[in-house]
DNA sequence: TATGAATGAGATTTCATTCAT
DNA sequence: AATGAATGAAATCTCATTCAT
């Protein structure tokens, strides 16, 4: 196939980009990791922000894909929750997942078109509109206390956002902040019963 | 009278880190934002990277303070957790407090020289210190449950950056993040007396 | 059924020449306007320049037709000399006759090789020379005072050249440029009875 | 004074700019004939563009002096039309002038901005208002017969323009061109009595 | 004949930093 | 302390041309 150094550039991309974030991901680089010529980039992608792009929507395809397949079969919506967590902290140190790339790339800053931005902002939407219905889920079975599902939804993803970024950027994290985060989370959803 | 044009760079540093990130913050554009000639940025800072470690420090120095004096006259250590979350978040969407740069600047990526990073870890670790101290405060008094204090502080910390991202960078933020947030907190350092 | 690529290439490369200029008109956009292969133009062209002299040539050749066609009818060598910077005139203004090929390329700077330029300047000689027959014919018949027939050509067509520049270029030409210049050619040529 | 610099970037330019053309005019050819460093050329003119357009306003700002000075003398009208036909001709072939910055680059294709575009237009015009004055002058001092001092202007520039184009681009122009041009001029504005 | 991936030289532009004044 | 001209390395992007299929 001569998909290969299309596929091999795409690769490069996503691996410099978690390493080296947007600006310091030179073309030159992504082309000498891919063993490739330098204007294949632009013959391919058009340009640096398209291929960085095509390389966020990428990761966040199979993020959501795994998300949802860990929360499918929980047996109910408190579990189907904690199994959305595990699977979104999980993603983001699994090495073959390329997360990195949006982590230390900012699709906020680093996209100057808005359409661009608006592209991944609906992804990024759908994933918290999978933990909204997780969430309202159990609250139809009881598993989880009446709340507001789309507001429970972002602090809870805030806490994953957070979480990652200690453990992937900072030198301090502590070894069990994953399943510290997790217990914490278990915490906060636990219905609680009240005189 | 000559401290004047120094301290204005600082500001117009501080303002266009927190406004377009490290890498798109020129010398050009902070010298005519602060209205003064280029070369007094190298004269009076050296170079880009230690001016970013001075904004940086000299953010996390108010930080600290505001940190500090938010939670020290609280009556109980679960109280004092609460209001060093309640500051943590209001002093993110302070105007004055420049705290953009250190959102939008990662000092895990922009900062090359090691003792560069390594000031600046010490002083976010005074910030898990702090809440350590106050957890641990809260143990003593009853007013918190016992728990691991430094893991505790780290996913309490942890969900402040993420909801101070999802606030800040995102647009797809509730309006009632923030408050949510801290009621996240509270719930989920509730100590519950179990059967 | 196999010429039509071809055709279409040239047709497209003909258009693009005249609205873009020879830099700016790309094998890309020439492809893509023909909806025809990228790696066709070589293959049928050899090159760029061979491709845009071709293009040239072929504008020429039309032009020294339609220019012989509306002089030779003429009762007279004036009214020839006449009707030729009509045909001039029309031609350039003619959107067929992708005359703007020759007006925005320009021959003298965008054909390196001399032997293509020549070939070029043969043609361009064939329009001067055609109208040098017809002034002389004009002396010949009396309907026009002796002089340099070469330099009186020289002199028309320059004119020609100026007001088709000021016409399709500019964007103040009056839009009775073309008959005062037809008029004022008229009245430079009319033999006058000296005391 | 540390002018130097800069004038020679500047008259490097005008030089490049009229042997080469604007494309093929790159900051390399220009800082090095210049002896210069490359950042030099964004330093001083922001861009490419700009510079040109700095370029050709100096030339044609030389130029109207010159018209002006040429005419603002002559005894009659149709004088001072002839006198501003020789200037331009004259201006057109003297090296110093760097006429050719007009006639190699097109401000019509070179430069993309509107703005700039239109200043340039407004110089064109001022040259295209002195003739038109030139000529009412001739029409009241009677040395010119009535007719439409714009239209005539017009067409009186047209030829100046392809006289100079011949002249200044083809290797077949006529040592007399510019001789016989001007004889063209004064044979049709020669005001006749007719019957 | 037809396709379009692949190449790499070269162009414009940016910018931290130096330095003479 | 203050100025801003000057430098040149490096980045992004363009594009004619080649070539395997």
């Amino acid at each position: 196939m001569n998909t290969t150094k299309k596929t091999a550039l795409f690769t490069a991309a996503k691996e410099l980009f978690g390493e080296y974030g947007y600006v310091e991901t030179t073309f030159k680089k992504i082309s000498e990791r891919a063993g490739v010529a330098l204007g294949l980039l632009t013959h391919h992608y058009g340009n640096k922000e398209k291929l960085f792009l095509a390389a966020g929507l990428d990761v966040l395809d199979h993020f959501l894909t795994r998300l949802r397949a860990a929360s499918e079969n929980a047996t109910c919506g408190r579990d189907a929750v904690m199994a959305f967590c595990r699977a979104y902290l999980d993603f983001s140190i699994d090495p073959q997942s390329h997360w990195l790339v949006l982590v230390r790339c900012s699709p906020y800053s680093d996209m100057k078109t808005k359409t661009e931005r608006d592209i991944m902002d609906s992804k990024f939407g759908q994933v918290a509109q999978l933990l909204e219905s997780l969430i309202e889920q159990g609250m139809d079975d009881g598993s989880l206390a009446p709340c507001d599902s789309r507001s429970l939804a972002q602090v809870i993803i805030a806490l994953m956002v957070g979480a990652n970024r200690t453990r992937v950027l900072t030198p301090y994290a502590a070894p069990s902040l994953y399943e510290d985060t997790l217990q914490f989370v278990e915490a906060a959803i636990q219905p609680r019963q009240e005189a």
